[in-house]
DNA sequence: GACTGGCACTCTGTCCGCAGGAGTGCCAGA
DNA sequence: TCTGGCACTCCTGCGGACAGAGTGCCAGTC
């Protein structure tokens, strides 16, 4: 039996009346609040088909329909209409974002910024080193046998890295090494630069070669092997909105999730497709957020996209406004950083 | 009237209870529990006088008695004997540490270990700026009016920020500039820089007197105002060990709190004296934090102190151990500070 | 004077039972 | 296919009774 538009409507009523109240709904509060045309009795059939379908549930007999995972990605697949940001929402965006002096501090407005907007917890990825190209890499000498290998990306990230070298190293040849590594690398995109480095080490002359894999040794490691790592985050007292009630019970396992930054880029990080993407309860596959739902998408200058941001909140969200509004710092994040 | 040994006897060992079982202890399980070589009928007299004293209360009539914050501070500052960490957790602490690569890494590993060993929330505060000497100033020309300012501290810090020059700037100009701020600032304590980079600017010949002040300017906010910013938190799910009822029904205020970073650096970042700092609930000027206690210390290399770490939990904490091991991972932090 | 044993008192937490209310499921009729 | 009505279920809140824990106080002892 499939669902028909009144059924859908019924659902719909549903979703936001729990998400308003945090209460069971039931048929006759719906009749009431919602101008569904018929009577509370016909409700409670479409219920009945609803939560054989799997999409509510009640907590108890005799009491009103809540709605399940399942319910909710119905609601956000089929019955969601994006709203536009209010003009105020705007115009909050633009004044937090007004002289901002470098990437530091964009992520970090940004991410108070969406957590104050949805009032959930929110989360932004730096700029992901892998999407990013080497603008350039500068070598500091610290002591005779100690470098400081700092890289500049193309989207303003600046990682920095202490090399140990086997012998003292002259002025000269710092000098050297930083002309060749630039020459090889500046303006490649980190992703493409396993080879080029391993080039480099081929081409570097015996007697400079020692030094050139050490340095080498670290590039890789920072390149590639450190490459997702950072993020920022912000709003977790917003898990507390509502006491408990919307974690079963406690926010342990979802502060506990937050503190894995291999969890948090898991869950902002997937950034295939271009859209915003909506993961609800189960659909996590981290086990510690099974009542938990994210909202996430990628951002970047232009068409591109170089990081992911996004919010995790209860079930119990307001899908329609949450995606809109990352939406819309995505989007503002990205003109941010193309003018750079 | 004064308190006798036997009545500071009394209020530790009610202190040791209440904290191994959150529950309000009375004095017949006292004299079971504890060998104080008295009936209950004394202990209660004594804990007549304690509570006269504010340094107990009771939650309701007949129920036991539980220490209030004055009782707390009497504990830590006449009753509490350090305990030396165990073999465990100093093999622990050793352990977690192999292998850091840079300050980042010393950062973040601390501060995850103090969560860890204390299982409180843990923050741990870079090496402030201000106490930190310049060691190289780098300059890297991003496009033709643009330079990234890196600077790279004794402390390990790098610091970057974006300088807007009014007009391009030829290379031969950036090496200029370059060569004269590290001449001038190179080795100096942050705290004295101002009037350095003041003189920097009167010294520089009138034709590159504009792109000086740019640099000057950005040089002196790096250097000043955003001095102390940086920290690193850990543990928040420890909050919520033994439900919410540590914190008088929410984490809403403490989780608050940690999400502000000036104040967890007012909590953290108190340098004066090179003891731990204990305060407990009232003690500390954020009203949020009513309910928490915060032990901090100070960390650096050998003597001197380059910045501060400690541990938030419930006023009902093991303030013996915590101290402890806020005290040893400051200790080793500050050793392996002093090695690089 | 300090300590102890004993007793009355107080308050909490819990377990009932009960009534009220909300909401459902189902059925017969339009 | 929808509707009104009715019986049924289950939660919630309230009051009372009861056991348990803990205290305060008093009279007696060392």
């Amino acid at each position: 039996m499939s669902l028909d538009d009144r059924k859908l409507e019924v659902l719909r009523a549903i979703v936001e009346d729990y998400v308003k109240t945090r209460e069971p709904v039931g048929s006759k509060a719906l009749v009431e609040r919602h101008q569904l045309g018929v009577s509370s009795a016909t409700v409670r059939n479409d219920m009945a088909v609803l939560e054989e379908e799997g999409y509510i549930r009640q907590p108890h007999t005799s009491a009103g329909r809540v709605p399940t995972d399942a319910g909710y990605r119905l609601f956000v697949d089929r019955l969601t209409r994006i709203k536009p940001l209010t003009p105020a929402e705007r115009r909050a965006i633009e004044r937090f974002m007004i002289g901002v002096v470098d990437l530091d501090d964009v992520v970090h407005r940004t991410v108070r910024l969406l957590a104050t907007l949805t009032r959930q917890v929110a989360v932004v990825q730096y700029p992901s080193l892998s999407r990013s190209a080497v603008r350039h890499l500068e070598l500091v000498p610290i002591s005779t046998t100690r470098l400081m290998l700092v890289m500049i990306t193309d989207t303003g990230r600046v990682e920095q890295r202490l090399v140990e070298m086997p012998a003292p190293v002259p002025e000269g040849a710092v000098w050297d090494l930083r002309r060749r590594v630039n020459e090889k690398l500046a303006g490649q995109k980190l992703a493409d630069t396993p080879p080029l480095v391993a080039k480099l080490v081929e081409e570097c002359a015996p007697e400079h070669r020692g030094d050139m894999v050490c340095l080498a040794t670290v590039l890789l490691e920072t390149l590639v092997e450190r490459s997702e790592e950072r993020l920022a985050l912000a709003g977790t007292a917003n898990l507390t909105r509502g006491g408990v009630l919307d974690f079963q019970g406690t926010l342990r396992p979802v502060l506990e999730a937050l503190e894995e930054e291999v969890i948090l880029l898991k869950l902002i990080g997937d950034l295939e497709p271009s859209t915003t993407r909506v993961r609800i309860g189960d659909e996590n596959e981290i086990d510690n957020l099974r009542s938990a739902s994210v909202v996430s998408t990628g951002y970047g200058p232009g068409a591109t996209i170089v990081g992911g941001l996004g919010v995790l909140g209860p079930t119990r969200m307001d899908y329609p406004g949450t995606i809109a509004t990352v939406r819309a710092v995505a989007r503002y994040v990205g003109d941010l950083l193309a003018q750079n």
